[in-house]
RNA sequence: UGGGGUGUCGUCAAGCGGUAAGACACAGGCCUUUGGAGCCUGCAUUCGGAGGUUCGAAUCCUCCCACCCCAGCCA
């Protein structure tokens, strides 16, 4: 198990497994991650599965992974793999424990019998709207249902006939036989089985009714014998049912249900709901697409496994409803990738600049470390002639105070190579737009400080015109343009950043970054971390996907 | 206005009766062939509010306020 993971601070979950484990509670402690295989993972499960796994390494206990398929409506085998898959990729392992609630399902139905059998359940006939009208108000009580009495013997016969087949979906549901007028809604008189003839898709049809969420993931935990099933808040609510359920039917050690707060990030959202409307309205590219906050989407766009666990250790785990700062999430990834990723110069909005007392048709290999700070991370060979690119940016006709880049009568250093001194500007005629910068190099500072002790202060990163490749970038930014798009008023269109995609066409990166491979990352030095795209790269002609940006604090100067 | 939760810096979050950790963000500065990275400094006299208990309260008690969750045959 990875190390990251482990070595976390505490937290009240931690504090509850420390003390059951000191009181002898328990000798071991056995957790579980039980998503739906009804959608991706998004990095709101992520923070689950890093709980999850993490607590199952700390303690060396175990961590389950269950599919927690019960409803078969939007289930299936796509979305199984690729949640086994995103688990994995986050660096956790569940052995040979991948479980599905579907194969409990005969030991669930007798569970249901044993609960008739005692008379703590029975057989509905209720319409879904009456059960409503039944099941009572906020502030009012609820009704029993008319059917609310009838004999263990018409309930067995009618629950095996239910499942036998003999009744149109809806015409019956197993109750709970609790309290129609508990202050707490979910007590009254719950659903725990209902017909559903939709076919599921590892079972096919050998079923026809399908347990509740309630009644099914607490038996499933005993089942697996997990010590302490830890869920989200919107599940405190249940708590109490889930606690039924299992001191009715489950002997010796049971499960704990624990809640903690679900992941909020700003300019982001992490409802299933609204990621599955945002793929199928095609509002974006699909789940992995590198602006979702999926798993499979973060991972496309280049985060690292790494990045997103030091992330979930960072949020830590509480009760409180959040707003994690995305900002938060995009500092994990430069400091991991800071340390990881190799530089390399790549110029996104090229102007040319020709060299006038550089030898025509010349080439010379500059030096360049592909790390600053680490020299056994190697250097490659960067060619440099008479005409490079550099960015736009970097050069102003008007320079405000504090622009440390090339502007007429300056002098620039040259990332890697030398400096040169601006010495005049060719411009079009018909737009005024700046064609082509002339500059002069001087051949004493390859490398070098100029000899005469004088001080370039500005560095900019270039590119030779022959020599580099072109390739398409996309920069990506955040998905929605306001903070809480959860929170806010309209349609999910309507929050979206206009800003969040923008593809560079014609980008020119150093020759070496033409063989790049799919899912590789590279820091293109002044400008952020990239990945070379999985999906849409080809040999030779790959596709960069901006990560984050570097830390920009002349944007900030220049801001002000 | 039923029940269940939560309220500590802009955002997360420690704190568990002994006098407010840390991180991100932000603001200054140093350093720098990435305006990157790194380094240094600053950033809650105060813990939703009001009372009370105590030598001492963010921590205990009382009342109040705000926000979140629950009326799927979803999970």
């Amino acid at each position: 198990m990875i190390e990251d993971a482990t070595s976390t601070q505490s937290d009240f979950i931690r504090e509850i497994i420390d003390s059951d484990l000191k009181t002898g509670k328990h000798d071991r402690i056995a957790t579980r991650f039980p998503p739906e295989p009804n959608g991706y993972l998004h990095i709101g499960h992520a923070k689950s599965v890093c709980l999850n796994f993490g607590l199952a390494a700390q303690y060396k206990g175990t961590c389950n992974l269950r599919m927690d398929d019960t409803d078969p409506a939007g289930e299936s085998m796509e979305f199984v793999g690729s949640i086994q898959n995103d688990v994995r990729w986050l660096g956790f392992d569940w052995d040979d424990r991948l479980f599905f609630a579907s194969d409990y399902f005969d030991r669930l139905y007798q569970f249901a019998i044993d609960l008739i059998k005692t008379g703590k359940a029975y057989v509905c006939s209720l319409n879904a709207d009456e059960i409503r009208a039944y099941r009572g108000t906020l502030t009012e009580p609820g009704k029993n249902s008319p059917y609310r009495d009838r004999t263990v013997e018409e309930n067995l016969d009618l629950f095996t006939r239910m499942r036998a087949g003999e009744f149109p979906d809806g015409a019956h549901v197993l109750r709970a036989k609790i309290d129609m007028s508990s202050p707490n809604i979910t007590m009254r008189d719950p659903v725990i089985y209902r017909i559903k003839r939709s076919g599921h898709y590892r079972l096919g049809d050998n079923w026809v009714i399908y347990p509740m969420y309630d009644f099914a993931h607490c038996l499933s935990d005993s089942i697996e014998g997990i010590t302490h099933s830890i869920c989200t808040l919107e599940f405190e609510n249940n708590r109490p049912l889930y606690d039924w359920f299992v001191n009715e039917l489950i002997g010796g050690s049971k499960p704990r249900q624990i809640e903690f707060a679900r992941l909020n990030i700003s300019y982001t959202i992490l409802s299933k709901r609204r990621l599955i409307e945002l793929v199928e309205s095609a509002l974006v590219d699909g789940w992995d697409d590198p602006r979702m906050p999926t798993v499979a989407g973060m991972r496309r766009r280049g985060y690292t496994a790494r990045a997103i666990r030091e992330f979930c250790s960072r949020i830590g785990v509480a009760k409180n409803d959040n707003l994690v700062d995305i900002a938060l999430l995009e500092h994990c990834v430069r400091e991991d990738l800071n340390e990881t990723a190799p530089r390399a110069m790549a110029v996104l909005r090229p102007l040319k600049v020709i060299i006038d007392n550089y030898p025509e048709g010349a080439t010379e290999d500059m030096e360049c470390a592909n790390h600053p700070q680490k020299p056994e991370m190697g250097t490659r060979m960067v060619p440099f002639s008479k005409t490079i690119y550099i960015e736009k940016d970097d050069f102003m006709e008007e320079p405000p105070r504090k622009y440390k880049r090339l502007g007429p009568g300056r002098e620039i250093r040259l990332r890697n190579s030398y400096v040169i001194r601006y010495a005049s500007m060719v411009k079009d005629d018909a737009t005024g737009e700046i064609r082509e910068l002339h500059c002069t190099y001087d051949p004493d500072t390859k490398n070098a400080a100029p000899a005469d002790g004088r001080k370039v202060d500005g560095v900019i990163h270039w590119v030779s015109a022959v020599h580099a490749v072109p390739v398409t970038v996309r920069l990506y930014d955040r998905l929605f343009k306001v903070a809480d798009p959860a929170g806010a008023e309209g349609e999910m269109k309507d929050l979206l950043n206009p800003g969040s995609l923008e593809v560079v066409d014609r980008a020119y990166v150093e020759p070496g970054l033409g063989q790049a491979k799919s899912g590789e990352k590279y820091q293109f030095e002044r400008t952020g971390y990239f990945c070379c795209d999985t999906k849409d790269s080809l040999p030779l002609k790959p596709v960069f996907n901006r990560i984050a940006t570097l830390r920009d604090s002349w944007a900030k100067i220049s801001a002000k």
